[in-house]
DNA sequence: TTAGGGTTAG
């Protein structure tokens, strides 16, 4: 127990003294004011050494004495319970506060209903807040965050209105907690004119709060804009800016804010490190991810920072890694176990996925949507069809799991790959949610694996119908075409999409070098190396030629011929990627490559090839899963 | 007495 100084006490608790003087007194008992001082002081000692049945007793014990404690008073003790999280004490409080009919002033009330939003008593912190005879802004505040935190954000924008026509005024307060119910940009304007015009722009929770919704809608040119228009930026601030760019996939932009940050002389936290490891994730920077860890072992026991990289090590292909500090953490929680289990899945590790899913279960945590996604999708990728529907039937059941669009998509794609095209459709004329746009591409895809060209032009005329301008449909009905040589079919398509103003996504892939990222693209001579890729890629290609390599130019949009068919495969940017890693990284290093579309069947032959004849590791993460390469095998079994 | 930032899928 902490030595408290009695010149202390006296400084924190100084009020209870005049209490003890001013506060009404009981009728019927004469005060023995020597002994309320020395009870006021054991109060006041326990409160302040926060134990709550000491400070219980001692206060029972002053109103004993005819002293009815003041609001002051109270509002420590209610601090005291929120420290030790007595929500029972909590309440024999508020009964003390409102016994024989006092009228509590609106200090002390709004104190009791923060205590209630704290506990997380929303209704009981409502209660209070009706009966009073009178609500400051700190009354409206409190009840408009506790609606805020709860996102009931209907709630909580109707307060604010019931608090303008009130006649009280906002304040810096009230706007930044109103600020997190924005769920939409009109929303949101109104809001911060009305900020503006009351001059609390400038205030920091307010900008941050500003940054943090803007960011949230996806409109990051208003959160940089309200960022820039700081003179006094905190790490909060930061972190938000950072952490908006990071959420809404720009890892460049939130790196480069990083560098900003560190030049204003503002420390890392635990904040910070989770949007950088964010940022590496998307944009697969393993080097840069790793140089972060270091960082992050300053906090080795925050759940969050640690789960975010699991997700980087698991993304950026290392899955050695994210198994070091999966294994490592202390707490691990269900974000902990989806992550490692969705990880393994996209690894291609379906099997030891499954695995660790009955070791979660073991370990008590609960699955919850993602972590059935995650499993749903380990079977759908390793083609484990009978397992597939068990864990799909059982969610609901055991899990108390409502199947979502996503679970449906994971065993279409599982049925559709295993070459049950019928019983996909089927399911997705089943569903409980509408099918959108993903579910038809899954089949789609499905059609494409099994060369079903009736089907494909059905599903994709129900995407065309949800989405016209989805350029995905038109490629892969395009490429369906392709393969079964209905060139004027391909044309057809060619000529739709110019019509709609279409555009086929141009593929490109990245691969990081000595901590600079180098992006390659089709067509793309820009790189200064690409004369030497290129002589090198030819050279590869003969090679790979003279030992039984023969492009696959089903995978050729184009109706070509001949040699420029192999041509159009042979500039793929993956190939480029892989090559220039070959030149640039030693032996022993593994090359990894980021892909922003799928990765076409003759690269995914390539890859395997060089892998055996250059004795290389090669790992390519496309959109949806990750390959790893290796002896001539790649770790998705040929099945993607 | 009231307020701000970070993690899994799609």
């Amino acid at each position: 127990m902490r030595a408290v100084s009695k010149r202390l006490l006296r400084r924190r608790f100084s009020h209870l003294a005049v209490a003890s003087r001013t506060e009404p007194k009981s009728s019927s008992l004469s005060l023995n004011s020597s002994l309320a001082s020395s009870l006021i002081e054991e109060f006041a000692r326990c409160c302040y050494q926060r134990e709550l049945r000491a400070a219980m007793r001692a206060m029972d014990a002053i109103e004993r004495t005819g002293v009815r404690a003041d609001s002051i008073t109270y509002s420590e003790l209610i601090k005291c319970c929120l420290a030790r999280g007595a929500v029972e004490e909590g309440r024999i409080v508020h009964r003390h506060v409102f016994s024989n009919g006092y009228q509590p002033k609106t200090f002390l009330i709004n104190v009791l209903i923060n205590m209630y939003v704290k506990f997380g008593f929303l209704e009981e912190a409502q209660k209070l807040f009706d009966i009073m005879p009178e609500r400051n802004v700190v009354s409206w505040t409190t009840i408009i965050a506790a609606y805020s935190n709860a996102k009931l954000n209907e709630r909580a924008l109707e307060f604010l209105v019931l608090m303008l026509r009130d006649g009280v005024m906002p304040n810096m307060f009230t706007y930044s907690s109103v600020l997190r119910a924005c769920d939409g940009l009109w929303n949101l304007r109104q809001l911060h004119c009305s900020i503006f015009k009351a001059g609390l722009e400038s205030d920091v929770f307010v900008r941050s709060a500003l940054i943090d919704v803007y960011s949230k809608l996806g409109e990051l040119r208003n959160a940089l804009g309200v960022f820039n228009e700081m003179v006094t930026r905190d790490s909060v601030v930061w972190n938000s800016i950072i952490g908006g760019f990071a959420q809404n996939g720009d890892g460049y932009e939130a790196l480069n804010l990083f560098k900003n940050m560190k030049r204003a002389a503002f420390h890392a936290d635990q904040s910070t490190l989770t949007s950088i490891l964010r940022a590496c994730t998307g944009l697969a920077l393993l080097e840069l991810g790793r140089q972060v860890h270091v960082h992050v072992l300053k906090f080795d026991q925050d759940l969050i920072l640690n789960n975010a990289l699991l997700d980087m090590y698991c993304k950026c292909g290392s899955f050695e890694d994210a198994n070091i500090v999966f294994t490592k953490m202390v707490e691990k929680d269900v974000i902990s176990w989806s992550t490692m289990i969705a990880g393994l899945a996209q690894n291609g590790f379906s099997q030891e996925a499954l695995k660790l899913f009955e070791n979660m279960k073991v370990s008590g945590s609960k699955p919850n949507n993602i972590t059935i996604l995650g499993v749903l999708f380990a079977c759908s990728h390793a083609g484990l069809v009978e397992e597939g529907w068990h864990y799909f039937q059982s969610m609901k059941q055991l899990y108390g799991i409502v199947p979502e669009r996503e679970h449906y998509g994971c065993i279409i794609d599982l049925l559709g790959r295993a070459g049950k095209l019928d019983e996909a459709v089927r399911l997705i004329h089943e569903m409980e949610c509408e099918p959108d746009v993903i579910t038809w591409r899954t089949l789609l895809g499905a059609c494409r694996v099994h060369k079903n060209v009736d089907l494909a032009i059905y599903a994709a005329k129900q995407i065309q119908k949800l989405d016209p301008e989805d350029a995905g449909t038109y490629i892969l009905l395009s490429n369906i075409y392709a393969n079964s040589h209905r060139w004027d079919d391909v044309a057809e398509v060619r000529r739709s999409m110019r019509l709609r103003g279409v555009r086929k996504e141009t593929g490109c892939s990245w691969i990081e070098v000595d901590m600079q990222i180098h992006a390659f693209v089709v067509g793309d001579n820009s790189h200064p190396q690409m004369e030497e890729i290129n002589k090198h890629l030819s050279q590869l290609i003969q090679r790979l030629k003279e030992a039984g390599y023969v492009p696959d130019t089903n995978f050729v949009l184009q109706d070509l011929e001949g040699e420029q068919r192999e041509d159009s495969l042979r500039y793929h940017s993956e190939k480029l990627a892989i090559v220039f890693g070959m030149m640039r990284l030693p032996k022993e290093k593994i090359i990894r490559v980021r892909k922003n579309i799928r990765i076409c069947g003759d690269c995914h032959v390539f890859a395997k090839l060089i892998a055996k004849m250059e004795e290389r590791i090669v790992v390519i993460r496309d959109p949806v899963r990750y390959h790893h390469f290796q002896n001539g095998a790649c770790s998705c079994g040929d099945y993607w």
